[in-house]
Order: C-alpha cells, then structure tokens, then sequence
DNA sequence: TAAAGGATAATA
DNA sequence: ATTATCCTTTAT
C-alpha cells in the first residue's frame, strides 16, 4: 500500500477524480484504522465553475480549496453531514475533488454510500478541515493490485443550481460496484 | 416528497 | 442582526 504524494494532488482535477477511484482512504481514529476504498468522486473545477464553493472567491470558507493541494476539505452541509472534498491542482487554482461513496474495507461500521454516510461511518467532521492528507494518521494509499477498473462519466449531483454546469459530466464512479451512491 | 438542521455569505 | 441558500439523508 502506497500513500499518495503531492504530486499524485498536483495533476489537472479531472485525471484526479478518475486516479482517486478504487484508491483507499485511510483515517486512524482512537488506535484503530478505518479503510474504505474510493468508488465514486465529483471534480469541482475552481473559480469558474459555478457549482464549486470556490466560484465565490475566496472567503473564509473556500480558503482551503484554494489553498496547496493533498488536503483535506470537509463542510458542513444542509445542517447536519460533513462531505469531504481532497484540494487539488497547483495553491490557488480553487479546485477539489468530492468523496463520494465508499466500499468497506476495515472496521467501518455503517453505511458508506453517499458523502455525508462515508463522513460519518469514516469519522471524518470539519475538524479535519484543512488536514494534510500526507500525514501518518488521515491520507490515501493506492492498493497493492490495481484491477482493471471500468469508470463510467455522469453529471454531478444536487447542483442544478449552476445553470450549464450542472449537466457537464464530472462525476465518475466503478461500473457495477454495488456501492456508488447513485447509478 | 418534505422536513430537518446549522453554518455560511450576502445584505443592512 | 437578519435572511436566503445549501455538493444530503431519513422518514413518511
């Protein structure tokens, strides 16, 4: 198991949104390691696309997208789940790449299909904000074996907000896997 | 299908 | 200080 570096983060968000399925994040909470390996991701672009929290510019939320790349960006959303987003692209481009869903790999208890479960059954909350995923005990490791890995395109959820944007196809998920959110 | 829930950013 | 809005989930 490899731990992903600065320069996996680094690359254009597209290629990191599809790189980052069938990777395994890992968060060390109280002594023990909960895995789950990333199945579904969203590519939030940066400042001009309109469905990123970053097309506002910057504020003192937004501040970590558009900081340096390979941390973490979790939010509160509608009051009550955390989503967790991983910063990309070179410090001040905005652009992130949105958790999804997640299969179960070890001692995760709960559902982790949707962005505000995996936050949940993975013990990820805006405490984390802002957290270097390069560190010993929250990162992402690609897996020992990389299977063949079908990756099918869809547009993004809960953004038709976002005029044109909410029907470009930037979220990509593993055909067939029984845990993606939405098909 | 709709209500819950609280932070966030814009407005004042 | 007040208000509209939200990258969702759960329960009816």
């Amino acid at each position: 198991m490899k731990k992903l570096d600065h320069d996996f983060y680094v690359r254009n968000t597209l290629t990191v949104a599809q790189d980052l399925l069938g990777t395994l994040l890992v968060h060390h909470v109280d002594g023990v390691a909960r895995v789950g390996r990333i199945v579904e991701t969203e590519a939030y672009l940066g400042a001009h696309d309109l469905a990123a929290h970053s097309s506002k510019g910057i504020t003192k939320r937004t501040q970590i997208m558009y900081g340096p790349p390979g941390v973490a960006y979790v939010y509160l959303i509608y009051g009550m789940h955390n989503c967790m987003n991983v910063v990309t692209e070179p410090e001040g481009n905005g652009s992130a790449v949105l958790i999804r869903a997640l299969e179960p790999v070890a001692n995760i208890t709960g559902n982790t299909r949707g962005p505000g479960l995996l936050c949940k059954a993975m013990a990820i909350d805006r405490s984390l904000n802002g957290h270097d995923l390069m560190s010993e005990d929250f990162f992402i490791a690609a897996p020992d074996s990389h299977e063949h890995i079908a990756i099918v395109t869809r547009p993004r959820i809960g953004v038709d907000y976002a005029g044109d944007w909410a029907h470009e196809l930037l979220r990509f998920y593993i055909e067939g896997n029984a845990f993606v959110s939405r098909p």
